[in-house]
RNA sequence: GUCCCCAUCGUCUAGUCCGGCCAAGGACACCGCCCUUUCACGGCGGCGACGGGGGUUCAAAUCCCCCUGGGGACGCCA
């Protein structure tokens, strides 16, 4: 019996969403350091909303990630009978009872206790209903909540809080379909699956003594509990599309490395020291839950962009190669693994941040691009086309044509005609169509003599056809 | 409105638990310089924070209180 078991359970109802990542992320590392187990539980008893693609969605943003669990994923709607059986002992013991208040006297109650300032919440009025009375009637089962004393949240980050039970209403635990709602569900799957250690977002805090209480009335054993801080957009509150993008899975549509996006969760809202880079290893021995930081931290795109450029510098090129020709697809090239692919790969990734910025400049090694015409306003003068043309025709005598015979056949050139021509810029202009691209001798050597020499003798027609 | 949580550079954070080593360290972004055939990478430097007020103490970013600010929750959603 593993002394932690942690799960992640995501409810059916959207993508795997950036926050939600860092959730299983924690769990999933909480797991590993402590060599438990780590579970996946989809919770779909909002029928209305969950759905199969959803499900699909979820998994595949868990397994790009690499946030492999060892059990499940199981399935709310699969455990109904757990629940009913649940409820029926509440309700046999007198914890729980029949309630028969129809959703929109409970709204029209709830929008005039708003209007004098009232915390909106349940009554009570069904509380003393003797059973029969909700014969034949639809009815949902609400939890019977102690009027009186307090329930003590003893969380694992914060250390104690403390709620009035006063505060906390009579939640619903089966509906009128006779489904389970989340607080209720929560209880009896954390506490059926042997979970240790619930660690989940913030916005959860406001729940937990009601389900504290539903496990006391259960008589299952508390586990631990923390709360961590949610993750904000640039402009604080909940993360919004106006923000950035949430979904996990846009964000390897983005090109993006999962390992970046592991790295800069983890250090979202949990660092460790000055150390800012850590790989998936690092972070399985060294997070803990105390350096878990207790307010919300914003998401920062700028420093995801500067840790996803970091891997990729670090990334084994051929692997970087695969992965990029499905952006390079995306701009009309087809391209398949190879080594002169891995050759240009390894010539853009010092100067790019993701795998689409990268396909952007690889472009003129797949064909040759329009010239930018301001580029070839400047480089691209009519006196410039005769040096060209040299070039190209020493080029094509070159015994070898490598980088350093190549540098060798410029210098001459250069050398013969004073050795002040400034001839870099109009080769890459020519070459690559822009100003900035890898070293020249690099480009060169990926693009081969023969395309080269094409290349120049293009640029030198187009220059004499102006 | 009620309840709950939180509070160090623009952002992510170290330091807070066990007050002195902090005239507050690192990273991102930004600016400048160097490297350089361009753009990047890299190197060096700069800008930049303990929200405010009271305590406690020889000493407070660190402990206590109040205020302010931010966030979350108040569903037959999860």
């Amino acid at each position: 019996m593993p002394s932690v078991v942690t799960r992640f359970a995501p409810s059916p109802t959207g993508d795997l969403h950036i926050g939600g990542a860092r959730t299983a992320l924690f769990n999933w590392l909480f797991a590993r350091r402590h060599g438990g187990k780590f579970i996946l539980r989809i919770e779909d008893t909002d029928r209305e909303r969950s759905t199969k693609e959803f499900v699909q969605a979820i998994l595949d943003g868990m397994n790009w990630l690499g946030l492999a669990w060892d059990e499940g994923p199981y399935y709310q709607t699969e455990r109904m009978d757990l629940y009913r059986k649940a409820a029926e002992t509440l309700l046999a013991e007198g914890k729980a009872y029949r309630c028969v208040c129809t959703p929109e006297e409970l709204e029209r109650r709830r929008e005039e206790m708003k209007a004098r300032k009232e915390k909106p919440r349940y009554d009570g009025r069904c509380r003393s209903l003797p059973p029969e009375a909700a014969e034949g009637k639809p009815y949902v089962v609400r939890f019977r909540t102690p009027h009186s004393g307090q329930t003590v949240v003893r969380d694992l980050l914060r250390g104690d809080v403390t709620f009035e039970n006063s505060e906390l209403d009579d939640l619903v635990l089966l509906r009128t379909d006779g489904t389970p709602t989340y607080n209720f569900v929560v209880v009896v799957d954390d506490a059926s699956m042997g979970i240790t250690h619930v660690l989940r977002g913030d916005d959860h805090l406001n729940n937990t003594p009601k389900q504290l209480l539903i496990y006391e009335a259960l008589g299952y054993p508390l586990p631990r509990i923390g709360h961590f801080p949610l993750i904000h957009g640039m402009e604080g509150g909940k993360m919004s599309k106006r923000d950035a993008e949430t979904s996990v899975m846009k964000y390897k549509e983005m090109g993006y490395l999962p390992e970046a996006i592991v790295n800069y969760l983890a250090r979202l809202g949990w660092g460790h020291g000055d150390q800012e880079i850590f790989s998936v290893g690092e972070l399985q021995s060294l997070f803990s839950l105390e350096h878990v930081n207790l307010s919300p931290s914003r998401f920062d795109i700028n420093k995801l962009l500067h840790l996803n450029a970091h891997y990729i510098k670090e990334a084994d090129p051929e692997r970087l190669a695969g992965l990029l020709i499905p952006f390079l697809k995306e701009r009309g090239i087809d391209a398949s693994p190879s080594a002169w692919l891995t050759r240009a790969v390894m010539t853009l990734r010092e100067r790019a941040r993701t795998l689409a910025e990268m396909a952007d400049a690889a472009i003129y090694y797949f064909r040759e691009k329009e010239a930018d015409p301001k580029a070839a306003a400047k480089f691209l003068t009519p006196d410039i086309a005769a040096v060209l043309e040299e070039i190209a025709q020493a080029f094509s005598a070159l015994p070898e044509f490598t980088p350093a015979s190549m540098e060798a056949a410029l210098s001459a050139v250069v050398e013969k005609r004073g050795g002040t021509l400034k001839i870099h810029q109009p080769i890459r202009v020519a070459l690559t169509g822009g100003t900035a691209s890898p070293g020249l001798f690099e480009v060169m050597d990926v693009l081969g003599r023969e395309e080269v020499i094409r290349r120049l003798s293009s640029a030198v027609k187009r220059i004499r056809s102006n």
